[in-house]
DNA sequence: GCACCTATCTATAATTC
DNA sequence: TGAATTATAGATAGGTG
C-alpha cells in the first residue's frame, strides 16, 4: 500500500522498521475496532513493542480489562475445540436466546445490540458508576447464573485458571 | 475499501454482516502476521465469532499455544503498568459508551430482560459452565458495582478479574 | 450459502517539509 | 525527528454464477 511492494521479511533498516511498526500498529488497532463494531463480535489485540525498546508496554485493544477478560477466557479453555456438543440445558438456553434475538431484530436492532455491548464493556471495564437500571441488569444476570448453578449439569468442564 | 464507503456501525443485514466478518477477519490475521514479521515483534489476535453462532471457536493468531503465552504474559503484568498507555483507547471506549448510555436510558423493562438474556448468552457462548468459584467472582463483582453506586465517581480504573 | 471478480476505498512506503 | 503529502499496493463491498 505504498510506493513500492514490500517484501514480507524483517525490515533491517532501524528507522524504516520503527516507522512501519508505528503506522501498521495504528492501522491494526483501527481494523480490530472496526471488525468489532461492524460485526458485533468480541476481539482483542495485543502488540508488543520491539524487544530492545525500553518501554515494553504493549499496544492493546480494547481496554486492558476487556483484553484480559478475553485472554483469560481463551486460556481457560484448553480443550476449546470440542465445544460442539452441548447439553440439553444449553441447547434450551440457546433456543430461547435465538427467539429473543428475533424479537430484538424486529424492534430496534441497532440500539439494542449496542446496549448489550455497552453493558458488557462497562461491567468488565468497571470504569464508571452504574445506575439503578444497570444494577437491575446485573441482578438479572446473577439470577440467571444462580439458576444455572442449581441445575444438574452433565457436562462439567474444568477451568484451568 | 470496496464499491462503497461503509458506515462504522453494526451491520444489520445478517448475510452481509457474516460475509464482512469472514473477509475482515482473514485480512486482520494477515495484517497481524505481517506486522510481526516485518517488525520482529510479538503480537496476538483473538477474534470470537458472532455470539449466536453455535461454534464458539475463536480465530486465533498465531497458534493457540503462542497466543496463550502472549496473553499470559500480558495478564502477568503489574496492573498500573498495563493501564498507562491506554488513554486513547479508553477515551474512545468512553465516548462510545457515553453515547450508548443515552440509548440505554430509554429502554423499557421488557427490553432490559432481553439484554440480560443476551449478556448471559455471551457468557454461555464461550462454552463455560459456571461453578461455585465463578459465582463467587460474580458476587464480588456485584458488591463492587454496589459500592460504586454509593460512591462519588473516583475515575479510577480497576481490574475486576 | 460459496467462490470469484473488480471498482473503489484504505492503508501505507516513500518522500517532502 | 517528526508531522504532512502523495502515489500505489492492498483490502474489500457489492455483484455474478
Amino acid at each position: 500500500m505504498g510506493r513500492k511492494k514490500v517484501k514480507l521479511a524483517w525490515i533491517t533498516n532501524d528507522a524504516t522498521r520503527r516507522t512501519t511498526f508505528e503506522k501498521r500498529k495504528k492501522g491494526l488497532v483501527k481494523k480490530v475496532s472496526e471488525l468489532a463494531t461492524l460485526c458485533g463480535v468480541e476481539a482483542c489485540l495485543v502488540v508488543y513493542g520491539p524487544q530492545d525498546a525500553v518501554e515494553a508496554e504493549p499496544e492493546v485493544w480494547p481496554s486492558p480489562a476487556e483484553t484480559a477478560r478475553v485472554a483469560t477466557r481463551f486460556n481457560s479453555m484448553p480443550e476449546m475445540y470440542r465445544w460442539r456438543k452441548m447439553t440439553d440445558q444449553e441447547d434450551f438456553l440457546r433456543q430461547r436466546v435465538a427467539k429473543l434475538q428475533d424479537q430484538l431484530r424486529r424492534q430496534d436492532r441497532e440500539s439494542r445490540e449496542l446496549e448489550v455491548s455497552l453493558f458488557a464493556h462497562e461491567i468488565m471495564a468497571g470504569g464508571r458508576i452504574l445506575d439503578d437500571a444497570d444494577l437491575n441488569d446485573a441482578m438479572g444476570l446473577m439470577q440467571m447464573i444462580d439458576l444455572k448453578l442449581k441445575q444438574p449439569n452433565p457436562l462439567k468442564i474444568q477451568n484451568m485458571s
